[in-house]
DNA sequence: TATAATGATAGTTATTTAATATCATTTATC
DNA sequence: GATAAATGATATTAAATAACTATCATTATA
């Protein structure tokens, strides 16, 4: 189990990576060649940050991608919950079925509250400090 | 993602069953018939839990398992790390590669806090308290 | 000796994740 | 206007993991 996932990490590089090159605008063959990721993978995460407002795209010959928002403005939370499912780590699969009653389930509440912790943290490091603080 | 996955689900439920059944001892297809988990699936999961020496098993006819701790000494951080590897969320998928030095990575360093935090609080939680507090 | 249990381990199926492929649309340049 | 280079949308395949099943040997009781 991982708390970030591929996607994720993925994002998190491109963007940082992004900043960094301080280019207009760079093209998802690109960002394939540089950072080594496979092009029709890179594609897919670049289409999601760009409907998630996090990009803007330029189509057509010599468009590509460019950040829509400030990395003080990402913060890690967020590009968590766009590519995991919202994270909901308290998920029970006994639900309907062996759980006597699922409000009174004590490892449920305590998932819970792991739950909002991470949160909590991850909403906290933005882009920004990923950048700076290394 | 799940924080406790299926496997660990199972171990806990049993667990706290057999306590609460307070029976010497119990086969896998009792427990299969009473809390609905499929025969082959759970003596997996019993046969995982005496090596790890939180049962005691009697082979032969009229054996079964039983409890060999008490519950306030099985904590459910025990639990996730015999059925979930250990538990390393902080596993880096970019290690020898993308990743230019680990060691200055903010975000692994985030995560590994995180997961601290986690298996100190799981660490806190017994199956006494999880018996208790219901 | 037959039966009912676990020990050990192999094998199968289902689900999820990862990666690829295709074609339409857009836009800059020649 | 034609061509090339880009994204938009979406379908498909492949790999990995998780879930589940099956088999046979060994043990112990009646």
């Amino acid at each position: 189990m991982l708390l970030i996932n591929r996607d994720t990490d993925y994002a998190i590089r491109v963007i940082v990576y992004m900043f960094k090159m301080d280019e207009k605008t760079i093209s998802a063959r690109d960002i394939s060649d540089r950072l080594d990721i496979p092009y029709p993978f890179i594609r897919k995460i670049l289409q999601t940050l760009s409907k998630e407002n996090i990009l803007k795209t330029r189509r057509g010959r010599g468009g590509g991608f460019s950040l829509k928002k400030l990395p003080e403005d990402i913060t890690t939370i967020q590009l968590v919950k766009i590519f995991q499912d919202d994270m909901d780590i308290t998920h029970c699969i006994f639900k309907d079925n062996i759980c006597p009653d699922i409000d009174s389930c004590i490892l449920r509440k305590e998932v819970k509250s792991i739950e909002k912790f991470i949160k909590e943290r991850l909403g906290n490091l933005t882009v920004e400090d990923l950048i700076r603080k290394q």
